[in-house]
DNA sequence: TCGCGATGTTTATGCCGTTAACATGACAAG
DNA sequence: CTTGTCATGTTAACGGCATAAACATCGCGA
């Protein structure tokens, strides 16, 4: 496989319990540090086996597809995401002030994870939400709008409420991909400033 | 190539001045026409040409590669939103009432051409913003930003000018890009609503 | 000890973008 | 009218991709 002589894996450690170890978690370590890494990260199957050492089929037997270890990144990518999100909302407390933190956590989570943020879109909207699939993904994302839903403050009628938690959850959004997109420049200052004309202005 | 009788082409025109007549547009033409009508539009080179009728690399005659067919095409497309945002401009004449509803006309766009917009962006998103280069898409994005900022009416400073203009482009933009997502369903009054809450807030 | 199932490899199929070599046909120069 | 040239289109080929099927290997439990 390699060479005539010695152990079959270059150098890897000689205590796999398996043939490879835990070839899953591997490939999925390797995604995300693409993903961390690179701007326009490879994630064929192909490269990944490759960089892995192993086969370029192997992966199958931890994935049904190529899409289901995107789908696996993005789930973790997810998850990340609402992390960051719940921690910036503990640091900055409640209130108005503490929810427009979150927004700009949001943008700022965006410009340090463009790849993975753009993966979390690109799958999210691959998914049929009429279904009553429960798969990860759409519980992870149902999850994610109610955490902004609830740190929304105030007291605002039900559906002035609704209202105001998609412009706020639009407009970082919207912002982000801006960014992510190239087109307009990431400037702290400016994004907390754009993000507080609509928190602030609040009644 | 077709047959051994008859007419080389099966049904078409056969006032063709050239082999195939204008190759290039036809190609530009079909592929609009699929990011008009299909959700997940296949614009391989090969299904193109197939679907054309002609060989599989013909289209390597009227453009270099891939990418600039679908430059070409997400071209078009910024041309037509821009457009369409300068009608709803006119229509809706100045002032703050005039600007929302170029803002809520860029979201109605978006849910018309999906497929399209999101072309626009995947490819805005690859040009090096850096270098000076003059290419018809970056300039065509220059265009509709400085439409944005001139019809942002008001009378505020410079600098709070430039916040609330990015204000509005993120949020129209990040509400399309939610709905195209499928993270919110549709309806037009919920989206006149979110615009306005930012638009007519403004003392 | 043995065998079975999980894991990995090899081989193969069909798609893709892209290149190079060749064919065709419209139009201009002679 | 002839001829040659260039734009346009075709064929064949290369490498890469995702994926499937058949085969090989190894750990672990009966």
């Amino acid at each position: 496989m390699f060479g005539e002589e010695c152990s079959k894996p270059p150098i890897l450690p000689m205590n796999a319990p398996y043939h490879h170890g835990d070839l899953r978690a591997a490939a999925l370590e390797m995604g995300m540090e693409r993903l961390a890494s690179q701007v326009q990260p490879d994630l064929g199957l192909r490269a990944l086996a490759r960089d892995l050492g192993v086969s370029a089929t192997a992966l199958y037997r931890h994935f049904p597809n190529k899409d289901a270890l995107l789908d696996a990144l993005a789930l973790e990518g997810l998850d990340r995401l609402g992390q960051s999100q719940a921690e910036a909302a503990d640091a900055a407390g409640g209130g108005l002030p503490g929810f427009a933190e979150v927004g700009v956590t949001y943008v700022e989570w965006a410009v340090q994870h463009p790849a993975l943020l753009r993966l979390i879109y690109a799958r999210v909207g691959k998914v049929d939400l009429a279904t009553p699939d429960p798969s990860a993904m759409g519980e992870a994302f149902r999850q994610l709008r109610k955490g902004i839903a609830e740190k929304m403050p105030g007291d605002l009628a039900p559906e002035e409420r609704a209202a105001a938690t998609l412009h706020a959850w639009s407009l970082v959004h919207g912002l982000a991909m801006l960014i992510l997109d190239g087109q307009i420049e990431y400037d702290p200052a400016m994004v907390r400033k754009v993000v507080l004309i609509t928190e602030f202005r609040d009644s």
